[in-house]
DNA sequence: TCACCTTCCACTTTTGAACTGG
DNA sequence: ACCAGTTCAAAAGTGGAAGGTG
C-alpha cells in the first residue's frame, strides 16, 4: 500500500514476485566474462517465459513524437577540451569528472519514472601514451575492468523532473583501482573512453525498461590519465574548474598570491539537481516510501527487503571480456509480465514503438519497445566488416591559437580492404565560421580556444553573436552507393557542427522538404526504423586555413525527418559533398532544421546514431590529405543478414595510425563500426503485426553507437537477490550519503 | 633511465549540522 | 514545536610537486 502510494501507478503482478532484473551488459559476441548464474538462467528460459505478451500499444507513430532526447548543456566546453584532447584524472580514492556531465532531457512521459544511468565503454582496444605533444597508441588495451553504472542519485524520478531542471553526473567518480569498494566507474589510465548515458523507463519497481534511450555525446570522449600529460588540459582545467581555482595565476584566488582575496563563495548549491530524497535509496525508494526509510533509520531499525514483499529486485551489469569493435552486440529490454494500463501506454513514447531494437532517431540510439513472446524472427542483426581506418595525420599548422593546438593523436586503424589509401576529405569548401561560444561554461574569456570546434574559432570573435553556418549545397549523392564500412564514427567536428547547427527550417540541406525527395538509401538498412537523417558539418581548422569554412555532410534518412530535429543538426543547408576522393557518395537529405535562433548555443545534440552510418570524417588540417583506405567508396556496400554474428577472424590488424586531433574525433578505431546482434532469448522479438512508423523501405533497427556495450535490461527467472537491500542500506548509512548517487557493478551490487 | 603511479600539499568549493529568529 | 535562513567548520574536490615503482 505504501508503495503504491508512492508509485500510484504501480501495480504489481503476481509473476513478477521472484524476479529479478538486470541491467546487463553483454559482449557483442554473448560470450560474458563474468556470466551469472542468473544470466545464465535467463537466457536458458524460453523466451515466451522472459517476454511478457507486448502491451497493446497505439498505432500511432507517438513514439517519434514524443522521441527522447538529450542534449549535452556544457557542449561548448566539452569540446573546448576535445579540441585538445580532453583528459580525466583517476585515482585510486575516486576522482570527479571535470567538465561534467550536464545534459537536458525531453521527450519524456511527465507523468512516468525514468532511471538515469551513466557508463563508460571503451573507444577502441588501445593503449595510449602522450609522446611528442601527440597522443599515440603503444599498445593493445588491457583486459576490460567490470563495469559499473553511476545511477543518477535523482534516480527514479518522473520525466517532469528530469525535464524541469539540468541533470548533472557530476558526483559520478572514476578510479583506477580495480579492486574498488565504493563502486567507482573503474577504469583504465592511459585509455580512450567514452561516456554513455542512459534513460530508462521506470514504470514501478518491478517493470523497468519500458524504454530505453541511450546517448553518447563524441566531445566527451576522454582519455584517463594519472597526472595530465597535456598541459593545454591543464591550462583549460585550471581556468575551468572552480575547485582549481588555486593554480591561477591571473587572479585574486591564484595560490600564488595566497591569502590575497580568499573568501568563501556563497553556497553555490547545485540545489534543484539533485532531489533531497531518492538518491542513495535508489533501490530503496523502489520499495519504500521515503518516510519510512527515514523512519526506520532514525530508528535505527535495519531495512530487509524481506520487509516489503520478498520481490528480490537487482540491476546486474554483465562485463564484457571481449569487446573488439567489431564485435555483434546484442541488447535486450526487460520484458514485461504485465500489460501496462492503456492509459500508461498511450502516454509513454517508448511503448508506442512498434521494432523491438529500434535505435530510434538519434535522439536516443536506443528505443527499446516492448517485447514481444512469440516472434523471434525481426532482430535486426547488422554486421559490419571492419572498419578500415587510416587517417593522415593531422598536425596544428597554425598558429592561430597556440596554446591550445589541437593535440595529435595516433589511433590504431584497422587494415583496410583497399590498399589504396583514400582521404576521408579530399577537398572542402568553407564557409564563415560561427562566433564562438566563449564565456560559456567557466571559460574565462582569456581561455585560449581550439578553431577545431566552429564554436571557438575565430578565436577573435568572441562574441555571441551568431553567425550562422552556410553550408554549401551538397549535390545530391545516390545513397545507394553508401557505404557503411567507409563511415566510422564522425568526429566531434561534425558533431560541433551539429549542435551549432544553424539551420532552422525543416528544409533539408539541400532545400528539399523532408523526407520525401530522396529515397531512402541503402544505408537506410543500418538505421533504426527511427533514425534521421544525419547531416554533418565540419570546419577546417583556423590552424589550416584562414579561410574558414564549412563541410556540410547529410546522411541517408532512414525515416522521418522529424526526428532529426532532435539532433539539432545542423541546419538548413546543404551539404557539401566531398570533392575528389570523396569518400564516400553523399546526399542531401531532408532535415529538420532547428526551431531555436541561435545555434550556437543550443546544447548540444546526442550523437545516438549508429555509428555505422556515420561519414568518416578528416580533420582538415590541410586539404590535401593523403587518402585513406578507409574512405574508399569502391567498396561496395555490405548488408549483412541479420542475427549474423562476427568472427574474430574478420578484425583486422592494428597499426598505429596518427589520425590528428582528439578533438576531431578522427576517423577509425575512436568510433568503430559496430554490429548488432539482439540476444535470442531476451530481445523482445519485433511484432510485424504492431503498427510500424517506419516506410517500407526502412530496414530493420540498427543499434547505434557503442553498441558492443549495450545496456541490458533482462529479467532473470530465478528470484535469489544476491545481495540483500538491507546491505546495501547499511552500506549508504556509513558510507556515502544520498546525494552521492549509486553505482551498480557487473556483480549486480549495488554501490552506495 | 624513464614512464607512470601514488601520496601529500595548499588551495578552493561544497556540504550539512548548528544556530538564530520568526 | 516548527520552519526558514544563516553561519561555519569539516569534508571533498583541485592540480602541483615529490617520491615511489617497475
Amino acid at each position: 500500500t505504501e508503495m503504491l502510494d508512492m508509485y500510484p501507478s504501480l501495480a504489481l503482478g503476481p509473476q513478477r514476485v521472484g524476479d529479478c532484473y538486470f541491467i546487463e551488459r553483454e559482449p557483442p559476441n554473448h560470450i560474458s566474462l563474468y556470466p551469472t548464474s542468473c544470466d545464465m538462467a535467463a537466457r536458458a528460459m524460453p523466451p515466451h517465459l522472459l517476454a511478457p505478451p507486448p502491451v497493446p500499444s497505439e498505432p500511432t507513430c507517438k513514439g517519434q513524437q514524443d522521441a527522447v532526447k538529450l542534449e549535452l548543456e556544457n557542449s561548448s566546453l566539452w569540446k573546448q577540451f576535445s579540441s585538445v584532447g580532453t583528459e580525466m584524472i583517476i585515482t585510486k580514492k575516486g576522482r570527479r569528472m571535470f567538465p561534467q556531465l550536464k545534459v537536458k532531457l525531453s521527450g519524456l512521459n511527465p507523468t512516468l519514472r525514468y532511471i538515469l544511468l551513466l557508463d563508460m565503454v571503451p573507444v577502441d582496444a588501445s593503449r595510449y601514451r602522450f609522446q611528442g605533444d601527440a597522443w599515440q597508441v603503444v599498445g593493445g588495451a588491457e583486459a576490460r575492468l567490470p563495469d559499473r553504472v553511476f545511477i543518477h542519485p535523482d534516480s527514479p524520478a518522473t520525466g517532469a523532473h528530469w525535464q524541469s531542471r539540468s541533470i548533472s553526473f557530476h558526483r559520478a567518480k572514476l578510479t583506477n583501482n580495480t579492486l574498488d569498494t565504493q563502486g567507482y566507474i573503474i577504469l583504465h589510465s592511459l585509455h580512450r573512453y567514452q561516456p554513455r548515458v542512459h534513460v530508462i523507463e521506470a514504470r514501478d519497481v518491478l517493470r523497468w525498461g519500458g524504454g530505453q534511450h541511450s546517448f553518447v555525446f563524441p566531445e566527451t570522449q576522454f582519455l584517463t590519465v594519472t597526472a595530465y600529460q597535456n598541459n593545454k588540459i591543464t591550462e583549460l582545467k585550471i581556468q575551468s574548474n572552480p575547485f582549481a581555482k588555486g593554480f591561477r595565476e591571473d587572479g585574486m584566488n591564484s595560490k600564488r598570491y595566497s591569502k590575497v582575496g580568499k573568501h568563501k563563495n556563497a553556497h553555490q548549491t547545485n540545489a534543484g539537481l539533485y532531489s533531497p530524497i531518492f538518491t542513495l535509496y535508489f533501490l530503496f525508494t523502489l520499495f519504500y516510501r521515503q518516510r519510512d526509510v527515514r523512519q526506520k533509520r532514525k530508528l535505527g531499525e535495519p531495512l530487509d527487503i524481506g520487509e516489503v514483499n520478498g520481490t528480490p529486485f537487482l540491476f546486474k551489469v554483465l562485463t564484457p571480456f571481449s569487446h573488439h569493435p567489431l564485435m555483434s552486440v546484442s541488447m535486450s529490454l526487460p520484458p514485461y509480465t504485465e500489460a501496462y494500463p492503456d492509459a500508461l501506454v498511450s502516454s509513454t513514447p517508448f511503448n508506442s514503438a512498434p521494432l523491438p531494437q529500434s535505435l530510434s532517431s538519434y535522439q536516443s540510439d536506443l528505443s527499446t519497445p516492448l517485447p514481444s513472446p512469440t516472434s523471434t524472427s525481426n532482430y535486426s542483426t547488422v554486421h559490419f566488416p571492419p572498419t578500415i581506418s587510416r587517417s593522415p595525420s593531422l598536425l596544428p599548422s597554425s598558429t592561430t591559437s597556440p596554446s591550445l593546438q589541437p593535440t595529435r593523436f595516433t589511433y590504431p586503424a584497422l587494415s583496410p580492404p583497399s590498399s589504396s589509401p583514400q582521404p576521408i576529405l579530399s577537398s572542402t569548401t568553407y564557409d564563415s565560421t560561427p562566433p564562438s561560444e566563449l564565456g560559456h561554461d567557466q571559460l574565462s574569456p582569456q581561455t585560449p580556444t581550439d578553431p577545431s570546434f566552429p564554436t571557438l574559432s575565430p578565436p577573435s570573435s568572441h562574441t555571441n553573436q551568431v553567425t550562422p553556418a552556410a553550408p554549401i549545397c551538397n549535390p545530391t549523392v545516390p545513397l545507394s552507393g553508401f557505404n557503411p564500412t567507409a563511415y566510422p564514427y564522425p568526429n566531434s567536428s561534425a558533431y560541433s557542427n551539429i549542435s551549432q547547427g544553424t539551420p532552422q527550417s525543416p528544409t533539408d540541406l539541400s532545400g528539399h522538404p523532408p523526407s520525401q525527395s530522396h529515397p531512402a538509401p541503402s544505408l537506410s538498412y543500418s538505421l533504426s526504423p527511427h533514425a534521421a537523417p544525419l547531416s554533418y558539418l565540419s570546419r577546417r581548422s583556423p590552424f589550416a586555413s584562414r579561410s574558414p569554412s564549412v563541410q556540410t555532410w547529410t546522411l541517408p534518412n532512414g525515416s522521418s525527418g522529424s526526428v532529426l530535429s532532435a539532433l539539432s543538426i545542423p541546419g538548413p543547408g546543404q551539404v557539401q559533398a566531398p570533392t575528389a576522393a570523396a569518400p564516400f557518395p553523399l546526399s542531401s537529405f531532408p532535415q529538420p532544421q532547428s526551431s531555436l535562433p541561435n545555434p550556437t548555443h543550443q546544447p548540444s545534440p546526442c550523437s545516438a546514431v549508429p555509428s555505422a552510418s556515420f561519414p568518416t570524417f578528416q580533420p582538415s588540417a590541410s586539404s590535401h590529405i593523403p587518402p585513406s583506405p578507409l574512405t574508399n567508396h569502391s567498396l561496395p556496400p555490405q548488408v549483412y543478414p541479420q542475427n549474423q554474428i562476427a568472427t574474430p577472424s574478420t578484425y583486422p590488424p592494428i597499426a598505429p595510425t596518427e589520425i590528428g586531433s582528439f578533438a576531431q574525433f578522427n576517423p577509425g578505431t575512436a568510433y568503430l563500426q559496430e554490429m548488432v546482434l539482439h540476444h535470442p532469448s531476451l530481445l523482445p522479438p519485433l511484432d510485424p503485426s504492431l503498427p510500424s512508423c517506419l516506410t517500407s523501405s526502412t530496414p530493420p533497427a540498427l543499434y547505434p553507437s557503442f553498441s558492443s556495450y549495450p545496456l541490458h535490461i533482462c529479467q532473470d527467472p530465478r528470484s535469489p537477490f544476491p545481495i540483500p537491500l538491507r546491505h546495501m542500506y547499511r552500506q549508504h548509512q556509513h558510507g556515502h550519503t544520498h546525494s552521492q548517487g549509486s553505482y551498480l557493478d557487473m556483480s549486480g551490487r549495488a554501490v552506495f
